[in-house]
DNA sequence: CGCGGCGTTGATCTCTGTCAATACTTGTGG
DNA sequence: CCACAAGTATTGACAGAGATCAACGCCGCG
């Protein structure tokens, strides 16, 4: 239950509050490709993930998937959703086994009216989905898969600099449509990206100098925060 | 002013909090091609569109511009990073001449503590933001240029089957970038569209069919709220 | 050992971006 | 009132990126 202390969320609620929203097993455990909520329930509810992976993706008529945001341990998801009352505009599922929270809408709203301060701290967490998004959409529109994969790599690596080897966190057909192309595509720009340093092996790519891979994504500022 | 209290969040604030905020000047006019604010300044206000047009874009390094959104009379904009009182992570441009409104921070976050309420309506605001994100990143991955056109002419008509006309309201070459596509690109695609009934006169656009043009975009169920 | 899921590779095709030339509109000044 | 310039839109030719379809290899598992 550490990890879900240490969500900002839960910090500012208080140890109090917290406990009585979280309290008879709110906290279950997911198998992999198990839905937790679909497009067009009634969004009562908003999540924390406490371990795994979760991807929360559109469903389009003609039976297309279109993955939206990908969530790991520590990071909340639907809360706007939940707030709105409405129905969830989107299907969250799990990619791995996960153990996930499920926190009550109708008690969150009720903490926010007793203490405003949380408020705030919905709004910090949609404007980290906002700026994602955001973020998102700038890599769709401006960059190519090969750049686009460059910045999926640098978002897995705290260096700036130097060597570094990092594990694929989850299938490679999944990282190829929350980039918006095809897994065949991305295989091949995965390969193409053997210029500037990058070598895969199984589900672990090794970059021979992050720099340079910076250079090459041509990020623009991370001048936010 | 009458715009002004229709906007949900001052319909939540109640007439006399919104006049203490939005008292002396704060409503401006800006030209055509006038910065309201600019990706990296501290974001200490929020705005409201009363008249005219504004974009929402990320610029980056190398120089491209990124369109984000696109905001309209009675629409507000910057509320959730001004919230978080970092720096805005994008540059918002008056696309046409606009009077926009502009609200500071450390009033708003006053009232929200004496008025939780608004909190909410702050995080209606967020939600909608985020669903017209989400929305855009689905229509980049998985439609083709016409299909987004198409779908960016149905979110101009009311209706849901028979004919209409309607008038872009902004250039060609911003409508372009907004759905991520070249303009020569939006050229071609648009005049593509002729073998679904639609047709084209400088910026007026006739669509035989609305029901027609609803299949061929193969939208998603409109299956939130 | 054989099967199924996942990933890679190859061939081909379509779409979109790019570069360049050409209208069309609008506003300006003579 | 016309000529011209600047901004905006369209069209053409071409190249490249990525999608698609198909085949194959790899690996884990029953």
């Amino acid at each position: 239950m550490t990890i879900v202390m240490r969500a900002p969320l839960f910090q500012a609620m208080g140890p109090e509050i917290t406990r009585s929203m979280i309290q008879n097993r709110a906290c279950r455990l997911y198998e992999r490709g198990e839905r937790i909520f679909q497009q067009g329930d009634p969004a009562d509810s908003f999540f924390l993930t406490v371990e795994g992976w979760v991807k929360l993706y559109r469903q389009r008529e003609d039976g297309d998937e279109v993955v939206v945001a990908i969530f790991t341990a520590g990071e909340t998801f639907a809360e706007v959703a939940m707030f709105m009352g409405g129905r969830f505009p989107a299907t969250a599922e799990a990619v791995s086994p996960a153990r996930i929270l499920r926190i009550d809408g109708a008690a969150l709203r009720r903490a926010v009216l007793q203490k405003p301060q949380l408020a705030f701290d919905m709004l910090a967490a949609a404007s980290l989905h906002l700026k994602r998004l955001v973020q998102q959409i700038e890599q769709l529109k401006a960059q190519s898969a090969p750049q686009r994969i460059a910045d999926f790599l640098l978002d897995q690596v705290p260096a700036e600099a130097g060597p570094a080897t990092i594990a694929l966190p989850y299938e490679k057909a999944l990282i190829a449509n929350r980039l918006g192309m095809q897994p065949e595509s991305f295989s091949r720009a995965l390969a193409r990206l053997r210029d500037v340093g990058v070598t895969v092996d199984r589900d672990h790519v090794r970059i021979r100098d992050v720099a340079k891979l910076i250079e090459f994504s041509a990020r623009s500022n991370e001048d936010d925060r």
